[in-house]
Order: structure tokens, then C-alpha cells, then sequence
DNA sequence: CTGAAAGCGCTTACAG
DNA sequence: CTGAAAGCGCTTACAG
């Protein structure tokens, strides 16, 4: 806890106003920048408030939350936050508003945040609160709806009760953006690496991709279908497991890009080349995507837009807008880069390692 | 600006104090947790409290400022940006403070935040005010001073005033590690692209390639010392020039890894390999050194270290602890990746670009 | 332990 | 325009 000790005082109005030679009631309507004050006065009364040094505390009510929005973030230092944050800086500065970092729920133990962040929170008050990726318990629900803290979801990995605003993006027609692309390109062993095998946020994705398919009039082999956690080292084991079936998938759409780099990592270890060998498709856009090599394909998601709107969504509904209906989906788009590329041709019926033998054939 | 209209008004203590059937001092007693309260009224004061969800407000006076302190940074989705605010995050939570992001100087015009933002700074009180790579003027230093802000400098472009604490890496010696790490591989025609070419937090990495060739018995050409404003763009220009130089070098050594990503951009359309026609040496060690190909071999500084250590040192003066002397620096370490290699041997006496033509001759 | 009384640092009518 | 008076939402002695 911070010292409450000594520290310089900075002056009452009551000792400004004296140095002003004016009341109280004066000195604070200069404060506040009332009108009735003649000019003269305010000039007096301005000096001395600069001279003295004095620091205005507003009165904080339970009716006057601070200007301020609390965004909690699980890591500070993605590039997933980084959008996000400057999302959500700008929309709030838009709207008059502060921006306080709140590593509450990065600290949480078995999903509770620490009753030391919650207390605080509702010490010092807040406009809203915004989840970056959270996953809350019911006992957080009921905990903001008591102090009525208005709060809105990013990205949410389950979906918040009704009324409470959520943003994502379009899971999955961007997934199937991007394996209809690969389809266009002529592939048919197409693999994805999923994030959570159960949460609803990643299995949109992994929806879009058999949609996909099943448009296409094919119907992905079991063992194609792996989840990675949205991590990236998990990710890489997934793909060796993916090259070690005995036919392999000839491109993989990755439901991350930090999975991506993952499937990268792999390849690299297998000697295999991207586009050349294996496509692969990922799904965000974040900055490493263009940092790579190649440089990843991959579905846009507007991070900075998501976290933007979910501000605004919350600043409505505590000025007494309707809720938002459901969940707001902001549309994907599909960035084409150099991950991608039309498969090789005998690659269908042999194992890719074997790469020289191939050069000239013809396979299915 | 916010509203300051309506809202539910959540119960003032009195209406808490009324529930629980006890006076106002004792429910502030309670909410205050002194000791001489019977157990039995506080758990009714409590429960009155939980029920109506009251919301405690502060005190705030100049004496007690708000635990949080403010980080101000200029782009909020770098990767620098995210180690700082890692760092600071950490540290502050150490300390028992939140985290304000101020995008004040963000907006600033010709160098003067906007008033906006001092004005609210002042009214809402701050433990303190971290700069990250901020180049403060005289204005701000006597504003913060007049206020009685404490605060203090991560990386700073200029030394503030005496007194204010700083933290930096140990930029000439890291600049000398890198160069001498190139001179050990056996280059000689070592170029160098700098960050501005007059401010003194990039010179000294400059003046620590002059000193590592100097210490070889090297004196680097004038042409082998480029500055490109820390930006990527600049630097991939910058190496262009590099290169079209009648002895292009063999290695260059960029002050920070986004340059370094310039100069990667500039080789690969050069059609130049890393590192078997040029090496490359950042600075920094930010996430992408490790995403780019190859990976970049670059000199590391501690980061979220350094925020934290300015974050410390902050907090150690304003509880009345004596100025750190000097600018602190922090220790680099030059982190060998993949993006170095002896230089080729022919390279001294052609021009670059003809490498087919080299393979067996041997150059000086 | 409890709470009436006084005080703090304002702000809000409102009388002049 | 100005400021005495009343009020707000507490907290701080302190008497019982």
C-alpha cells in the first residue's frame, strides 16, 4: 500500500482565497469556471491559484465516477493488447476518458480476481470496466452489477449474460474466407490447428473451416482437425503430429497467428517450404504476421475497432441507451500475402519429405 | 467531456448507516476498519454495506494522492511499448499503485501537451508521472515542479534537469559489443545507422561503434555512418544508399531493431543474403528480432527492467529518499542469433551484387 | 464500544 | 458580481 504520510500539502481553497482577498464561494466559482465572476476577480483570484500551486479535487460521489475506464488485460506486452489499447485510448479519449490499466484478473486465482483489485475498484470508482479475453464467473457478474459498474467484453471467450455489450469479430465467416481460399488455390488436404477445443470463440472458427469443406463437397478427415490451445509451442507439436500422418495435409489454416508461427517453427524443423511445400493461413492480422517470412496470409481481425466499439457500447448504455441486442460481430477480411501458394502436384500421394521425387510427376 | 448527470446514486454512508441502525461515525469506523468496533455491529455494518453496495470515496487532498501513477508513452501498440508498460505494470503493482496510460503527450503540439490533460492531471492528483522516451521542455519541467509532481524519465531523448531520475541502457558499451562482435567475425567495412543524428541518447550507440573500430585500429569512413530517425522506413532508404556506395560495407550495425528491419527489407530487394553476403547487428531485443528471418542478432536492453527501476526510483524520492546522482544505465547484452557470419571473402574488392562471381577468389 | 458534536473542504442556493 | 449561510458527506476527537 502507498504512504498516506507527510508529503508537501498543497493548499485549501480557503488559503487561495485569502491570498486573492476574495471568499470562498468566489475563489470556487473561479475554480469551476462559472460565469458570474467580474474579470478582474477571476484575474486575482487565477494568480493566486497558480502561484500557490493549487490542485483541484473533484468531489467523487457515487453519482460522479471519475472520468476514467478500467481495461483489463490478461498480458501487457502482445501485440494482441497493444491494438487493443490503442483502441481503446483512442475511443476514450474521444470520450473525455482516462485509460486505467487493471492486471486484476491477470493475477487471479482459480478465475477470482483478487479481492485487493475489486475492493480498490470500487474505492476509487470507474466509468466501466472493458475485459480484454476474459472469461468471468458468475460471482464477477453479480459482484459489478452490485456496485453498478457498467462493463462490456472484448473478444469475450464465453458470452456475457443478455444485455451486457460483447465484441468480436466474425469468427466464422473469416475462418471460411480463408479455407475457401485455400480451396481456390486447389487444395483438398486442408488441416486447421484450433485454439480451445471447447470454448465457443475458438469453435466458430473451426465451424467456418468445415463449412468450408462441406461446401466444397469435402469432408475433413478427423485427424485434421487439431486444437493448440492458441499457443504457439502447442501449436508446433500439433504440426508435427500433422506431417508424421501418413498423408499429410498439403496447406493448414492456423485459428491464430501466433499459432501460425508455431506451424512455421515446424515446417522449418521438417524442412519444409512455405508456400512451395505447405500453405498456411492465419487468422488476426497482427503486426508479426508481416514481420515473417514469408509473410503470412491471414484473416484480419479489427482489434483496434472491436476495442473502440465495445467503449462505446458501454458508454451508451451508462447514459441509458438500450443494450446492444447480442453479441456485435465486426466484419473479417482476408489479407493475401506470401504463406500461401497452389499445392505441389504428386504431393496428394507421397510423403512431402520426399521432395526431389517428385519434381516431375504428376499426381491425382 | 463525461457526463455528470443522473446515474443511479449509490447510497451515501448515512443510508448505510441508517440499514445497519447505527450513527454515521460508526459505520465510517467500520468502512475504515478501526479495531474498536463490537464484532456483532460490524457484521451488521457490513452486511448494510454489501447489500446497498455502497462505493467508498477517498479522501483525496494534496496530502493524499491517488495510489496510481501515470505512464505516459507516444504509440501504445509498439513492442517497446509493451515491455515499458510491462515493467511499470509490475512495479506498480509491487508498490500497491495502478497504472494510468496518458496519451497527453501523445497529442501534443510543438511539443506542449495539451492543456487538457495538465489540467486533469492536476485535478485528479497522481503519485507520479513515468515519461517514456519523452523529450520534455522547460514548461513541463516548471508545471510538474509548481505542482509538486514527482516524476521521472525512462530512456529519456535529453537528461532532464538534475535531480530527476532517469534510467537508461548502457548504450555506448552495448553499441561497443555489437561492433566488436563483428570485428571478431572479421569485418572491417562496418557501417552504422544511427537513430537522430543529434540527440544524445542515439549518439552515444554511434560513439560506441566509433570506439569499438577506433580500439581495432578502424576509423570508420563518413559514409559508413548513416542516421535514420529510428524508423524503418528511413532505414531501408538509408541502406540503399549503403549499398550503392562505390565499397559497400560488409556488415552494418543498426541502433535499434526496427531500423534493422529496414535494412532487412533494403537487403532482401537488394537480392543480398543475411548473413552470408551481410551481416546484421540491432539494438534493443524486441520481440521481432525473433520473429524476423533469420533471426536478428541483436543487443538486448532490459526493458521492463528499466521502467521498473524508473518507476522505483520515483517512488523512492517522493517518499523523501535522496535523488539518484546521474542517469542510471542499465547493462546490455548482445543476444548472438542467427544473422551474422564471417564476411564473404571476396566482398572487400567487388561490388556486392556480383556474387555468382566470387564463389572461389579470395580478396584481401 | 458508541455516537453527539465539531470540523474539513468544498459547493449550492440566494440575498444584497 | 459578491459573499454570508446552509448543506454535503464524510472523519476526527472525545465524553460517556
Amino acid at each position: 500500500m502507498t504512504r498516506t504520510e507527510p508529503r508537501p500539502a498543497g493548499p485549501t481553497l480557503a488559503v487561495v482565497a485569502r491570498a486573492a482577498a476574495v471568499s470562498i464561494p468566489t475563489a470556487s466559482k473561479v475554480v469551476n469556471g462559472r460565469k458570474d465572476v467580474a474579470p478582474d476577480t477571476r484575474r486575482r483570484v487565477t494568480e493566486a491559484l497558480d502561484a500557490l500551486g493549487y490542485v483541484r479535487r473533484p468531489r467523487l460521489t457515487p453519482r460522479h465516477p471519475p472520468p476514467l475506464i478500467d481495461l483489463v488485460v490478461h498480458c501487457l506486452d502482445s501485440t494482441w493488447s497493444g491494438a487493443v489499447l490503442r483502441g481503446v485510448e483512442e475511443a476514450a479519449h474521444e470520450a473525455g476518458l482516462e485509460v486505467m490499466i487493471s492486471g486484476g484478473l491477470t493475477r487471479t486465482r482459480g478465475g477470482r480476481p483478487e479481492r485487493d483489485w475489486l475492493d480498490r475498484l470500487a474505492l476509487r470508482g470507474t466509468s466501466g470496466v472493458l475485459f480484454n479475453l476474459a472469461e468471468l464467473s458468475p460471482t464477477h457478474y453479480a459482484w459489478l452489477e452490485q456496485h453498478r459498474i457498467p462493463y462490456a467484453m472484448i473478444d469475450p471467450v464465453l458470452d456475457p449474460p443478455p444485455g451486457v455489450p460483447a465484441v468480436g469479430a466474425a469468427n466464422e465467416r473469416g475462418a471460411r474466407s480463408a479455407v475457401e481460399h485455400l480451396l481456390s488455390l486447389g487444395h483438398t488436404r486442408i488441416a486447421v490447428v484450433g485454439g480451445y477445443r471447447r470454448k465457443q470463440c475458438s469453435s466458430a472458427r473451426v465451424a467456418g473451416y468445415r463449412a468450408a469443406m462441406a461446401a466444397a463437397g469435402l469432408r475433413p478427415r478427423a485427424e485434421y482437425v487439431r486444437y493448440a490451445d492458441f499457443d504457439t509451442a502447442t501449436a508446433r507439436a500439433r504440426t508435427h503430429e500433422l506431417f508424421a500422418l501418413p498423408q499429410p495435409p498439403t496447406a493448414v489454416f492456423a485459428c491464430s497467428d501466433p499459432m501460425a508461427l508455431g506451424i512455421y517453427q515446424a515446417l522449418a524443423e521438417l524442412g519444409l517450404r512455405i508456400p512451395q511445400d505447405v500453405s498456411v493461413v492465419g487468422f488476426d492480422d497482427l503486426p508479426e504476421a508481416e514481420w515473417v517470412t514469408p509473410a503470412l496470409t491471414t484473416v484480419r481481425q479489427p482489434l483496434r475497432e472491436m476495442a473502440a466499439t465495445a467503449l462505446r457500447q458501454l458508454l451508451r448504455m451508462r447514459d441509458g441507451g438500450a443494450p446492444p441486442g447480442a453479441r456485435t460481430e465486426l466484419p473479417t477480411r482476408l489479407v493475401e500475402r506470401h504463406s500461401t501458394a497452389p499445392p505441389r502436384p504428386l504431393a496428394h500421394d507421397q510423403r512431402l519429405g520426399q521432395r526431389s521425387l517428385c519434381r516431375t510427376t504428376h499426381g491425382t
